[in-house]
RNA sequence: GCGCCCGUAGCUCAGCUGGAUAGAGCGUCAGACUCCGGAUCUGAAGGCCGUGGGUUCGAAUCCCGCCGGGCGCACCA
């Protein structure tokens, strides 16, 4: 029987002493883990709070359930200790023969589909640091779903409508030409030439290979210019207007090449640039740069199932038919005096959450007619719970196209874009009779959207929306993952500056803080491809210091695997409600409290049974050889292990509720680190005595298993073969 | 001003629904087997868990006040 079940086992065991002692009616009942083995190994603390309400004392109330209680054959024995906490022993031999022979394979989700929604990179630039703290939390989080048996929808919003995209289109038609160059690396020339260079830097393939010089990267040069020209001359805005309002109008299909020309000729004829082929051109920068996180994100092994676009969502009418739910419902007005006059507006005065604020009303439709993002948020949401229906009840959905297919060998390994087979990746698109074949998106029972607390705000008041429309507990049931932000420490910042040769033009008093934010507009900021780089490197160098004369081929997978896994680590370690101050000295460390210490746990023990198969014919402990593990006397140490290998259930199941995965990073850690004290107590390889080699062969067999499960199916974290 | 979050060892952080001696890592100091990889392990030093109250048999954990820091309260996303 797995823990979890003795668990609840022996709580009713308890639950129906005390019904049948005490005529209580079947109190609800929670069973812990001691801290030490020498406590055992389940305990009930629930005798001392009844001591009061019984008139007697703790002690005896234990006793009494004890003695009563009809405890599952797993529990050996149990011992009233301290004030009256009842200890439960359970049966070493037949919990290690049950880890043996169970197979950790989960049953494949056949309940209600729950959408989680991650990355969302603004398509203007390259990805940062930050957000990859996004996409790892997101990702672990929807492995843990995948394997606490849920079907997982993952959809990566695109927002390729937005002003950030709109930015960088104006610093490609309207920055001075040798500022361009000076991004595009080249010698000033025209605009008509500089757009063509521009354009040539777009990725080729669906998914480029993972680069720093990439489209994106140059999108990162340019994006800062812009805004730097914003402040210094506000007319400089003008252009940004233009271009919205080209993007808004659609391109109509047009062809890219075409647009490049058209808009090539307007700039060396002196005319004003055709809106079609601005549009075409915003959106070409977005597709690009989402191409190239896609690329980021496989690196570290992180896939999706959709790229809902924004554009689709103006394109279908979904905020129309929001606004007209929003409407009917009473939950929107248009306000005709005071400052927002002209808007129409989301009242938040009677919703509890919003009751003290000042000015409890969002709007959501400009005084121009336009929708702000919020707006069109409550839309997407609506859609994704599969409550965006027309009167007659069928859903108003997307369109939608094959976009790529992805494989990753192995649960952790890297996401492959190429092949025609694998986990398909879709798109939406604006036509909505264009379906996949045997697919449905959205419509989830639940959903998860990883952002960061900054947006706090705006995601309680689309939540709101949902309940006001009548779907209370559609709200309750869509869930905002909010996390803090990843800043730089200010060593990382002058590092930054001293490796780049820029300025961020920092005050003292910034730079004095414990951290400083990082800014997409001013440049400020770690690329996620850059610092993978830098941790692939120093991993490279680490392999090769250590791989001696065996040093064969692999290593570019190993040092591959091993940055993943420390930066992963890192994300996953700290809990999520905290600024992580981002230093290169502690994300570059491969000792002590680091993914890498945990990957080494599950090389060394790999290594064991290797050595054993070679020297003495013996490998891993099967299902056969289990059984005659039934009786073994197993001591206080190597029990240690084999019970906290067993609490994986109950941790992933903790971390998903508190969405807290440092409780599952630092229970992997706990596991690692067990099993390296006892890899220095118990040698296996020189052991002669037979069952204790057994014995530690079975342990380590135990360790082994759920280590990798731990790192590769939750974490995402790779185990290399070697080190 | 209102709301949310953070304050735990010199530094960076864990501590789940209150539970049995507050845990890691880094750093410091002292050590480790001719034997399964030293990215390891052992030991030492280092904590009125920001502060003052309260609830409780029991509080780092829950409630209230205060102090310090961060974020949010846009016709930005």
């Amino acid at each position: 029987m797995p823990l979890q079940e003795i668990r609840t086992a022996a709580a009713r065991a308890i639950s129906d002493a005390l019904t049948g002692s005490f005529e209580m009616e079947r109190p609800h009942v929670t069973l812990e883990v001691p801290p030490g083995r020498h406590l055992g190994d389940l305990a009930w603390p629930g005798a001392l709070p009844l001591a009061k309400v019984l008139r007697q004392s703790p002690r005896r109330i234990a006793e009494t359930v004890a003695a009563a209680a009809q405890w599952p054959p797993e529990v050996a024995r149990v011992e009233i200790a301290g004030p009256g906490f009842l200890n439960l022993f359970l049966d070493r031999g037949r919990m290690l023969a049950h880890l043996l022979t169970s197979s950790a394979a989960q049953p494949e989700g056949a309940g209600d589909k729950i959408v989680v929604e991650h990355t969302n990179i603004n398509p203007n630039k390259a990805a940062h640091i930050g957000h990859l703290r996004n996409a790892v939390l997101g990702d672990i989080l929807v492995r843990c779903l995948r394997h606490l048996g849920h079907p997982v929808e993952v959809q990566d919003y695109i927002d390729d409508t937005g002003v950030q995209v709109a930015d960088v289109v104006v610093g490609v038609l309207y920055l001075p030409e040798q500022e361009i160059a000076s991004a595009l690396a080249t010698e000033p020339s025209s605009r008509e030439e500089l757009l063509a260079a521009f354009v040539s830097r777009l990725p080729s393939g669906p998914v480029p290979a993972p680069s720093t010089s990439d489209f994106d990267d140059l999108c990162w040069e340019i994006y800062p210019k812009v805004t730097a020209r914003y402040e210094d001359d506000p007319d400089f805005l003008g252009h940004r207007a233009e271009v919205l309002h080209a993007v808004e109008a659609g391109h109509d299909g047009l062809d890219l090449d075409e647009a490049v020309f058209t808009l090539g000729r307007a700039a060396a004829s002196g005319h004003p640039y055709p809106q079609r082929a601005i549009a075409r051109l915003a959106t070409a920068v977005a597709d690009g740069n989402m191409r190239c996180h896609l690329a980021t994100m496989a690196r570290l092994g992180i896939g999706y199932d959709l790229l809902p676009h924004e554009s689709d969502i103006l394109a279908l009418g979904f905020w129309r038919r929001a606004f007209e739910l929003l409407k009917d419902a009473g939950a929107i007005r248009k306000e005709t005096e005071g400052k927002n006059a002209g808007c129409w507006v989301m009242s938040l005065a009677s919703s509890p959450a919003f009751a003290d604020m000042d000015d409890p009303d969002k709007i959501l439709v400009r005084s121009n007619g336009t929708v702000t993002y919020t707006g069109k948020d409550i839309a997407y949401q609506l859609w994704k719970l599969g409550l965006l229906r027309e009167p007659d009840g069928t859903r108003h959905d997307f369109g939608y196209t094959l976009f790529a297919h992805w494989r990753q060998e192995t649960p952790a390994a890297p996401v492959e874009y190429c092949g025609r087979s694998g986990h398909l990746l879709a798109r939406t698109n604006s036509d909505p009779s264009r379906q996949i074949y045997g697919r449905e998106y959205g419509n989830g029972r639940q959903v998860y959207n990883v952002i960061d607390v900054r947006q706090s705000y705006p995601q309680k008041v689309v939540r709101e929306a949902v309940r006001v429309l009548g779907h209370p507990e559609a709200a309750d049931r869509s869930i905002h993952f909010s996390y803090e932000m990843v800043a730089l420490t200010p060593a990382a910042v002058r590092l930054i500056e001293a490796r780049t040769g820029l300025s961020f033009g920092l005050d003292e008093e910034a730079m004095s803080k414990s951290y400083v934010e990082m800014s997409g507009r001013r440049g400020i900021g770690v690329k996620a491809d850059e610092f993978l780089d830098v941790l692939t490197a120093q991993a490279e160098e680490a392999v090769a210091s250590r791989a001696g004369e065996e040093g064969t081929g692999g290593t570019a997978v190993r040092a591959r695997a091993i940055a993943v896994g420390a930066l992963r680590y890192l994300m996953a370690r700290q809990s999520r409600n905290r600024v992580l101050a981002f230093d290169f000295d502690e994300a570059l460390a491969f000792e002590g409290d680091t993914g890498p210490y945990l990957q080494y746990s599950a090389v060394r023990a790999a290594k064991i049974f290797a050595k054993l198969t070679e020297r003495r014919g013996e490998g891993m402990v099967e299902a056969a050889e289990a059984e005659t593990l039934q009786n073994a006397e197993i001591p206080d140490d190597l029990w240690g292990l084999v019970l906290e290998c067993a609490r994986r259930r109950e941790i992933v199941g903790q971390a998903v509720d508190t969405l807290e995965f440092s409780l599952l990073a630092q229970h992997a850690h706990n596991l690692a680190q067990l099993f390296h004290k006892l890899y220095h107590a118990h040698p296996v390889l020189p052991e002669d005595n037979e069952p204790l080699r057994r014995l530690r062969r079975a342990v380590f067999t135990v360790f082994v298993r759920e280590m990798r499960s731990l790192l590769e199916e939750l974490l995402g974290i790779p185990v290399p073969e070697e080190m």
